[in-house]
DNA sequence: TCAATATTTAGATTAGTTCTAATTCAACTC
DNA sequence: GAGTTGAATTAGAACTAATCTAAATATTGA
């Protein structure tokens, strides 16, 4: 329940980011607001890059170390997850932050969520604690 | 059976790392087989940076573009894996072709294999044609 | 208002990896 | 065997993602 793959949740207004900012604990700027609301509402696993990117044309003058300080800011808050997937040469960034597993289509590269309900993992491993499970799939999606 | 982790299995002949180079398609030499015996035979998950120091101390006069160009023969030949494991910045190489899982020690940042036979997966993915499903452990091994 | 602190900026720096052009090496042919 | 051809190797430059630095700017609190 609750999980919409694909969709993209209707945007939030700068007031609202600014809110789960504050509520994070992260001190509200107009660079972190307007990256926030983008990679919150509006990019779809985004690269720091792609970030940069949609800056260029909607903020004035952002700089790139403002777009990496804030996206690290917001993963430390728990807003963002940060994902660097083997045979990606760049991190992306998912809004994301429950827990989840990706798949990445080996034709476009692009990723896209999996629902964890989907799948059963069990793990017989003596000797070993386990903190946290990441499952990568490469394949692609039919379109039917 | 046959899967021994952590185990080293015993050291092969140049003759030998000759001989599997040639049967993958490999044109042999010096610089490939010295290579290929340390990344197959002696090193544990290296990267290509502790080649090239092991290089150093083994070899006259090898260059880093040898030894990225080498490792990436090996993994073209499908006698070595390159691991780009999320949360390191350096890929890692591994001699253990067989599918398997991999473990990544949360304190060392030290990877190891885990095999899949101690694992279940299933997944119930509608519209999803998987080519190849990789498993990350963030965790620790306890020494018992 | 003024000082103290935090944030942002441009650009330099680093680290991992790949590329390039010249050189060396190996394998064939004659 | 000597010469030719193509492949492999080399040193170093170039590239890319990400981080760092020091100066400038903005924000906060007295």
């Amino acid at each position: 329940m609750g999980y919409t793959l694909g969709l993209k949740r209707s945007c939030l207004t700068s007031e609202e980011i600014e809110r789960r900012l504050a509520d994070a604990g992260v001190h509200a700027t107009a660079q972190r607001i307007a990256i926030a609301r983008y990679v919150l509402c509006e990019a779809d696993h985004p690269t720091a890059d792609q970030v940069k990117s949609w800056a260029d044309k909607n903020f004035p003058k952002m700089s790139m170390a403002t777009v990496y300080n804030t996206l690290k800011i917001l993963v430390a808050a728990g807003l963002l997850k940060k994902i660097a997937f083997p045979h990606l040469n760049e991190a992306v960034y998912d809004d994301n932050i429950t827990a989840h597993y990706h798949l990445i289509d080996e034709k476009t590269g692009r990723m896209s969520d999996l629902d964890p309900a989907d799948f059963k993992v069990t793990a017989n491993l003596k000797g070993v604690r386990i903190k946290e499970i990441e499952i990568f799939i490469k394949g692609r999606r039919e379109l039917s």
